[in-house]
DNA sequence: CCATACCTGACTAAATTGGTCAAGTATAGA
DNA sequence: TCTATACTTGACCAATTTAGTCAGGTATGG
């Protein structure tokens, strides 16, 4: 099982974000060239970003994004939700009341996965934005 | 990130054959039938899963596969490496010494992905076979 | 009016996944 | 001895996903 670099990317732009300024935009640009990502794939993420409210935007020269929450506010498991990180480790579908077998029944290792994206999921619920820069804010270049 | 099936499939097929009988071997053809895996690709995790001393293998009429390992000392990181599935949270290389911006640091998200990667790691490095299978093995029908 | 920077959708090469297929070899039981 | 069972090995492949690129737009401050 592995992260994929939606996700990554996504959490690496926020904090990069977080920490350059919390009051004036940040470019694309910027993050781009510092965090070394394609600037359009980063484009890509931040709609999305955007789209749950995670960031607000703001056009022309001089713009860029800035978060439109407290950064305490902004936990792992809503940026991996923006941009469709999920967490998958069951195989048969939640709703569906039948096992991944086909069967009626929900198959032999149904619980220990469920156990185990909880597992993971718990680190995402818990840890925040501002966990992640605490002690780390920069001032603009 | 997401398990692949052939974790998934590894595991539901040790704790199968670890219910059903610990004494008798127990044929893929079974296991294959009972958690309605694809034999041939079942073959292929055995094969696996017998080179790393999980399994011994008996041929001809009546033969299968045996633990060759007390349940309670197969935990799930023994089962995950021996068919490749890994936990890969980090994108860098781990031996070296660049980050996976390129640069001659990690990067500002290195740290939280390692820490990942352990919570994970813990969760497969305590639970063993024997925890899977407690109060349900089940006669040779 | 123009440079900057957000915005949108289409497209794609490469890798991975989840298998299938074919051709064996070893062994127990009739 | 013959045969059915079941392990063994390696090649092959279709579908999906990933990690982007590309080609256009549109809004705005100076
Ligand atoms: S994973 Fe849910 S039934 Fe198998
Ligand atoms: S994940 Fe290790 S340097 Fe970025």
């Amino acid at each position: 099982m592995k992260l994929t670099s939606k996700g990554r990317y996504a959490v690496m732009a926020l904090v990069d974000l977080a920490r350059f300024d919390s009051i004036n935009p940040v470019s694309l640009r910027d993050i781009s060239l510092r965090q070394n990502i394609s600037l359009d794939y980063l484009e890509q993420i931040f709609s999305k970003l955007k789209k749950n409210n995670i960031v607000k935007s703001i056009r022309g020269t001089q713009g860029g994004y800035i978060l439109n929450k407290n950064p305490n506010d902004i936990k792992l498991t809503n940026i991996f939700y923006a941009v469709d990180e999920k967490v998958k480790t069951v195989q048969c579908k939640k709703e569906s009341k039948k096992g991944c077998n086909g069967k009626a029944t929900k198959c032999i290792t149904h619980d220990l996965w469920d156990e185990l994206e909880n597992h993971i999921n718990s680190f995402f619920k818990n840890k925040s934005l501002e966990d992640l820069i605490k002690n780390k804010k920069e001032t603009r270049i």
